[in-house]
DNA sequence: GGTTCAAGCGGACCGGGGTCCGGTTCTATT
DNA sequence: AATAGAACCGGACCCCGGTCCGCTTGAACC
């Protein structure tokens, strides 16, 4: 009879094996998608590069859609970081509409940036949610330190909406805009909101 | 030798047997959807429904996406008509701000109804490209009227981003929101943009 | 009606995502 | 150290989107 039960927060720990591999993996897809792009990351391919077995893959992150979420998890802890606590304006110490600026902007690049990336990752779905939140939720405490009135769950959502990955994508790769214009363009818009 | 050149205007008419198949091919499409969701569409599936052999299916419509732009475009056809003749406040004869309201509202019921359709038609990247510049035409149009000064190109686009189908159902089924509150929100940015 | 040939047709085939299961390896317990 | 069993491993397998190519058919001109 077990002496201990499992702590419900404690999952049980990863194997030191799998621990390699997942690794492995990660490397070996970064390395893939820095050299040839993302769509020559196949599972299959994958795991050989990384000199695993396909299913191995599929424990380790799920789906294609998975693993990609996985690679651009890394860029999204980074911006929350410099969000919550890097050098003003887009961290903490300026005036929340320098911030609010500030976020649109480093977001657009950051979306524009891994675009490919982030659609194979599903990310209007899934991993999206959890982005969305963060996201969302900054942009509400700067409402709110605006003293923005009306729905403002809705209202973060609208304008959080314009710089999703394949809206800027669509605007700077089939429209010809620079992503200044874009920010200019959208940054207008704010400023309505607030100043409304 | 040939009397006539063709006309370069005159694509060289379809033939019978084909428009025959494409008919058919969107009937079963329909009737699938209908009775069993967009994922039981397989190309394999279809070809059968519709007895034709799978290449006919993709000589057609080039690929899934193009199948399904195929189901959308009635749709949209339907929905632009009403924009440009159809009664208000959505088609002409009220005021632009009437008539921006009434079409995210309308254009929001439709993303809604139609989501999984225009996500299997990829619509946020080819098809959405050709219904985007339609909506944003109008937008513009609209907002000229409006008197809104700024970069309307880019205003219009940012004012259409929330009403993309991933954009809805993210807000609808995972945020528990109903379309009133979104549209309220949306609306309220709008009118602040308008009278700003 | 006969001839011609581009257009259409269809199913065998391919590559990639995702699943499964028998064999292997790690770790907890004694 | 030995044992047990859970976690892990890997590659054969399946399904689906998409391609290819040899055969068929429709239509336009004689």
């Amino acid at each position: 009879m077990p002496v201990s039960l499992p702590l419900l927060g404690e999952p049980p720990r990863e194997r030191s094996d799998a621990a390699r591999n997942r690794e492995s993996l990660l490397c070996a897809a970064r390395r893939m998608v820095e050299a040839e792009g993302v769509e020559a990351v196949t599972m299959d391919a994958l795991a050989e590069e990384a000199g695993v077995g396909k299913g191995t893959v599929f424990r380790r992150f799920e789906s294609r859609a998975g693993l990609m979420a996985a690679l651009v998890n890394d860029f999204e802890i980074d911006w929350q970081e410099a969000v919550l606590s890097g050098p003003p304006p887009l961290g903490p110490g300026a005036p929340p509409l320098d911030r609010l600026l500030a976020m649109g902007r480093s977001r657009m690049e950051l979306n524009l940036t891994h675009a490919q990336l982030m659609e194979a990752a599903g990310w209007e779905l899934t991993q999206g949610a959890a982005a969305h939140s963060f996201i969302a939720m900054h942009v509400r405490h700067l409402l709110g330190e605006l003293e923005v009135r009306g729905d403002l769950q809705v209202i973060a959502t609208v304008l959080i909406a314009p710089l999703a990955p394949a809206v800027i994508q669509q605007q700077v790769e089939h429209e010809g805009l620079d992503l200044d214009r874009i920010h200019a363009g959208w940054a207008d818009l704010v400023e309505r909101v607030v100043n409304g």
